[in-house]
DNA sequence: GAGCACTGC
């Protein structure tokens, strides 16, 4: 196994990076009876929290912001808004609002407090989440909500004004809707003085929070009544323990090898305690569960080996909160999903960070193995890597994104002048403008870069990436509504297949019983069908190789809602825009001109292509086509002239139609076009007169 | 021949 600086042998260096000893926390709660005993109302005044009870009363009172600062752990996200709530802030019909960025956390947040207040779930506490509204107009007076529901919320109430605090929690992952929310916020708290905001941030960013919220208002800034304007920061302790870390003493070079060696060896030489391992992804997860469960005889035996990921149904994720029996270990093997949503609070917890994340991010998993009990922390890297290698921070989501979806938001709430909106984290002018010129190549913005009216405001209506709305604003035209609304609902999901270590062949001839010549978007349609026609049927799914907890509806309440419930969602949106449920009944080309119409930006033309076999193909397709197969085709973008190829798990791989759209490229070694559909180039200037000029797109021959 | 996670009326 990896060779890790060992307790008792030499004393392990705890430096962290120049914030320095973060990991160091207070133990000056040690309640060696832990939870169990006590009940719930002592367990709260248990807390780090509630100690600061009174103070964030005070503050939120007196300050417009209050920010807080603090480890997680200090149970601020489960314990503020019941405090707020006993203080009177829900009286008069108002409401309580926490957000997270996360759908996981909102809902084990809301259900601990409701235990905790001996309310049902949905009374006076209750979520919101995507396709999950468990609150009651007339009883809720806690609302815990993503931050991208609460942006939903201002299309209708843009001042929101039904609510009298807003607790924005995880503040510090500067997630795209957080900090969209954070500057809208900001805005609101101008028309509305009463409001009262509680941004619960980690240490290295409560300066800059404070100093976005401080910055002075134009106009009018007297004195007036009401709370001070600039922001109270208060400092929470956390009510974590000591946690050793260990680092590589060599880089490894198998991390999934040397994470199963490390949960074997922490196994084999420490005392009880779970073990929480991170890697990188589904694929990774299984690999390494593969290793530790294919000899689980002799001394592995007592492991009790568990998945966590977010495409995992939700009866799955919950087995990783359930206590550990007696004499077993549990190992829960997960992505990120563990590192902010999750607290496990059955005994604790070793963790192992296998990527080049950010030093906060290490220093926040780390933070998972303190929670209820000293821990350790093995760091399948180097310290010196740690040290040298390592960014502080990770890049908050705006200055790295696509900014479409965002402007067009921010466009539907009123906000005209985007390049001067107060973010607290600014993207670049370039990606503004880019996004811009999107919208506007799109219809969706006019001269002024105001809205167009409908489409602008039916496209900021839907729920979806601009460019999938344009797709199905223009399947309405093309009278194929029904197949658009199905392809969109595929493509808002992870992947519609079943992929696991070893099978990828039969995935791939799977594959090819529904691949149409036309490509993916069309093969998702004969997925679909199949998956209607049989009933939807579970072991349809299996002997297809398609996974049914991607496609299947909500039925059973834990299952994760996905394309069928996405695609009621996108119907019942589309029939309030005033677009017609229809089928084209096979007509596949009005359906690739919708996506054109949606895509042609994406737009791309092959340049290289080395054809080596013919062969005929495909059932599925009403007519038999000659594809010619050849490998690793070149294409470049109309727009940009970047070189891209057809990613190999498109079914147009080594088919290389001569006109392509793509959904979306992945950046790996080379730039991959990621679900691809093949166009006739006539209808770029058919759909998109302004945008392509027609010398541009005349075809060169190849 | 293959990059990840998260989110949404």
């Amino acid at each position: 196994m990896s060779r890790f600086w060992k307790p008792g042998t030499e004393k392990p260096r705890l430096v962290e990076d120049e914030e320095g000893g973060v990991l160091f926390f207070s133990a000056s709660l040690t309640s060696s009876s832990g939870y169990g005993y006590a009940t719930l109302e002592k367990q709260r005044q248990r807390l780090p929290v509630y100690k600061y009870r009174t103070a964030i009363l005070y503050l939120v009172e007196t300050h417009a912001t209050t920010i807080i600062v603090g480890e997680t752990g200090s149970g601020k996200t489960t314990q503020i808004p019941q405090y707020l709530k006993e203080a009177g802030w829900a009286e008069g019909g108002r409401m309580i609002a926490c957000t997270q960025p996360r759908r996981l956390a909102v809902q084990t947040v809301a259900s601990r407090v409701s235990e905790e207040m001996g309310v049902r779930l949905g009374d006076e506490v209750g979520y919101t989440i995507r396709f999950e509204d468990i609150t009651n107009t007339e009883l809720t007076r806690i609302k815990f909500l993503t931050d991208g529901v609460l942006l939903r919320e201002m299309m209708d109430d843009p001042l929101l004004s039904k609510y009298s605090v807003i607790m924005v929690d995880e503040a510090h992952e500067r997630s795209l809707s957080t900090d969209i929310l954070l500057g809208l916020l900001k805005k609101i708290q101008r028309r509305r003085p009463e409001l009262r905001l509680v941004i619960s941030s980690a240490t290295i960013e409560a300066k800059s929070m404070a100093s976005f919220f401080n910055a002075r208002r134009q106009g009018r800034d007297d004195e007036e009544q009401g709370p001070r304007k600039e922001p109270a920061i208060l400092s929470v302790e956390g009510r974590g323990f000591n946690v050793q870390i260990f680092y590589a003493e060599e880089p490894v070079s198998d991390y999934i090898r040397a994470a199963v060696s490390t949960v074997v060896s922490i196994h084999d030489e420490e005392p009880t305690g779970d073990i929480l391992v991170f890697l990188t992804g589904q694929d990774d997860i299984d690999a390494a569960i593969q290793l530790l469960t294919e000899d689980s005889d002799g001394r592995k035996k007592g492991l009790i080996v568990l998945p966590l990921y977010s495409g995992l149904p939700r009866a799955d994720q919950d087995l990783v909160f359930s206590p550990t029996p007696r004499g077993k270990r549990k190992v829960v093997i997960s992505t990120n999903i563990a590192e902010t949503s999750l607290t496990l609070e059955v005994t604790d917890i070793e963790n192992l960070v296998v990527a080049p994340i950010s030093k906060a991010s290490a220093r926040q998993r780390a933070g998972r193995a303190g929670r209820v009990r000293p821990g350790k922390c093995y760091r399948l890297y180097t310290e010196e890597y740690f040290m040298n290698e390592m960014s502080a921070d990770g890049i908050p989501e705006m200055q790295r994104s696509n900014l479409v979806s965002t402007v067009i938001q921010l466009k539907a709430l009123g906000i005209d002048n985007i390049l001067g909106f107060d973010w607290p984290a600014s993207p670049s002018p370039e990606a503004l403008i880019r996004a811009l010129e999107v919208l506007y190549s799109l219809g969706v913005i006019d001269d002024d870069a105001k809205l167009t009216s409908p489409a602008g405001f039916q496209v900021a209506e839907i729920p979806l990436d601009p460019m999938v709305s344009k797709m199905i604003l223009a399947s309405n035209d093309y009278g194929c509504s029904e197949e658009v609304i199905t392809i969109a609902a595929v493509l808002s999901v992870q992947s519609i297949w079943f992929s696991a270590r070893g099978v990828q062949k039969e995935l791939d001839e799977a594959k090819l019983r529904f691949a149409a010549a036309e490509g993916d978007h069309v093969t998702f349609l004969n997925v679909h069908k199949g998956f209607i026609q049989s009933g939807k049927s579970s072991n349809w799914c299996h002997k297809n190789h398609v996974n049914y907890h991607a496609m299947v509806s909500g039925h059973l309440k834990h299952l994760q809602k996905k394309v069928d419930e996405i695609r009621q969602q996108l119907r019942r949106i589309a029939q309030r825009l005033g677009i017609a449920l229809k089928s084209c009944e096979g007509d596949m080309q009005v359906v690739r001109k919708a996506v054109t119409a949606g895509f042609f930006a994406n737009a791309c033309r092959l340049e290289v292509s080395i054809v080596s076999t013919c062969r005929e193909i495909f059932d599925f397709s009403p007519f038999k086509t000659k594809l010619a197969f050849s490998h690793n085709g070149l294409y470049k973008t109309i727009r940009s002239s970047q070189e891209v190829y057809i990613h190999p798990s498109s079914v147009l791989f080594r088919v290389n139609p001569k006109w392509v759209i793509f959904h979306s490229i992945v950046s790996t070694d080379r730039q991959y076009m990621r679900n691809v559909i093949s166009i006739d180039p006539s209808w770029l200037t058919e759909v998109a007169p302004q945008f392509y000029q027609q010398q541009q797109i005349n075809p060169r021959p190849l």
